[in-house]
DNA sequence: TTGTAAGCGTTATCAC
DNA sequence: GTGATAACGCTTACAA
């Protein structure tokens, strides 16, 4: 069984009250040096810390940070945690990674996080349905959500993201200027691809080049398997005359299927028959095997805003960030 | 400002004490039908739920696991959290995630993660060194500590792993039945290659075949760079002749890696010049770009048996298990 | 079946 | 600067 000493029985070894104890692990409280001394020593002696659950009740916040996450097949998601975790960390928060998969339905996970006491929610899913969370059935307490890496559709909830505007234009600029001009663009689960607005801006740029047809190629969702039947479905039906030139898929995983698929089956040359662009810079995509050029979110600023609103240092506004394009050889 | 309703509130509006209220969120609690009814619906139309932090506080127990992760350049982890937290979950437990990385030492993260009360502590690390937690300086109330998918050292500290002598003799057979004779072995972590016990039964079974010299080559840490760059060493180093034919890695990551660039620097061919194996059956080495032959560790068993440990179910002891080669095209 | 008293380990606030 | 009282919201006895 566990025992932990108290701040009661630290007081008692070093004579004094429980109310001085805290207050020599209250940084800035008024105590002399001497009973401050006392008191730590005996703490260590009876190697007490505070017990931070028992903080947490009376000064109603835990530190707890609530982490979102559905879509565990996307890598890049690691990046993402070990920079969340990373910075929460730095200032004395911590996360609580929740699994909104399948079985564990949001209001579900909602409602476990809140009984938990969190102190705020980031919703770092990726193919959840804002729908769910909208009516907020939790009434007034619930604590304050975030959605990171992703628009937010939900009132009053603001997002942290890359700004996709900028973002395809870039894309597309570049894509111009090597000289394609028979664009396709697959998109992952439908709930997503509205949220990131990656297909809408790709079709917008092209089109202000003149170009209005641009190809929709539909992986339902996020995953290598996904981008290779994608991308299969479409070659199969399309003569190599009619073909895109130029394929631009809604993130890298999507797009390291769909490079797979087409040299592996349809024995196709990237970039010489199809070019290919994906999103993220995920670290394999710049592997020699593959050589995509995608575009990098800046992971690192997202996550610094996200955890000053948090903190409050930062009003709780959607803010969308520049990202960085990375050309490499397939395009 | 939050506010939440009590179960003292309810109660009042229910007109039965807060213990009553208790029971009725208690499941096989004695208490009447009618009361229950009356309980509940009071507590809906306050939108009340328990307050899990101050049921931690009066049990003891808080159900919050947390997890230690150093190394989140290992795409393999994120299969790993996301079948950790969907059993944590099933079973009413949640992890927290903490980040071992540079900054946050062991030690401190120990601390933390013990003032937060937490039920048990999984290391789910890489790299971390063992000798940094052997002695424990919380004393006896420290929770129970599992490591998962590496060895333990700690004394006291059981393990989960996939069971390394069973592996390498599978893979051992494997590369000699395909003529295969001269192997080389690519180590990580120089700490977690001892952990994982690979080099040394890689070593052990090619030794039973009557081939004692296995070439070492060395890539530090995990990643497509430091496979990329182990392998350039070597390769930078032997002349064509007298190099190994087969090469197997301490993980699929650092596999990939170097056969970025075995086959972008060195021109090199796979498997006839060169065969790869790697360790994980991450899922990107199933793509046709690198069809690596692998070993797949058994993910959900590794994961239920620590949870069962965790709940007392199980003995806490050291487990090993038997996982699977995966036969692709690299050999 | 239900109500009461005591306790979990802190913090906030006020006297001294 | 220090001690005391009350409170945080729940659980675990135990008594009614």
């Amino acid at each position: 069984m566990r025992k932990r000493a108290t701040a009661k029985q630290v007081a008692e070894a070093a004579g004094v009250s429980k109310w001085t104890v805290i207050r020599a692990f209250t940084p800035g409280a008024s105590i002399t040096e001497e009973s401050k001394r006392r008191v730590l020593e005996s703490a260590a002696r009876l190697n007490y810390t505070p017990n931070l659950l028992a903080r947490s009740l009376a000064t109603k916040s835990t530190g707890q940070i609530a982490v979102f996450v559905d879509d565990f097949a996307n890598p890049q998601k690691l990046p993402f945690l070990e920079t969340l975790t990373e910075q929460l960390q730095a200032v004395g928060r911590v996360a609580m990674l929740i699994n909104i998969n399948n079985h564990f339905d949001h209001v579900h996970a909602l409602l476990h996080a809140d009984q938990r006491q969190v102190d705020a929610i980031i919703l770092f899913g990726t193919a959840f349905r804002d729908e769910t969370l909208t009516d907020r059935q939790l009434g007034n307490g619930t604590p304050p959500m975030f959605v990171l890496a992703r628009d937010s559709q939900i009132d009053g909830v603001p997002a942290v993201v890359c700004d996709a505007e900028l973002a395809l234009r870039d894309i597309v600029d570049h894509l111009y200027s090597r000289g394609y001009r028979r664009p396709g663009f697959m998109s992952g689960a439908p709930a997503l691809s509205t949220a990131l607005r990656r297909r809408e801006y790709f079709s917008k740029f092209w089109s202000e080049k003149g170009i209005t047809h641009v190809e929709q190629l539909s992986a339902q969702k996020y995953s290598l398997q996904a981008g290779a039947l994608g991308i299969r479905n479409y070659l199969s039906d399309t003569s190599g005359k009619e073909r895109i030139d130029v394929l631009m898929c809604e993130n890298d995983i999507l797009a390291l299927g769909a490079m797979d698929e087409m040299r592996g089956r349809f024995d196709l040359r990237i970039p010489e028959d199809i070019a290919v662009v994906g999103f993220d810079n995920y670290e394999l995509g710049g592997s020699s095997a593959y050589s995509l050029t995608t575009y990098e979110q800046p992971l690192r600023e997202m996550v610094s805003i996200i955890i000053r609103m948090i903190k409050g240092e930062v009003d709780p506004e959607t803010v969308t960030l520049p990202g960085e394009l990375v050309v490499r050889s397939s395009t």
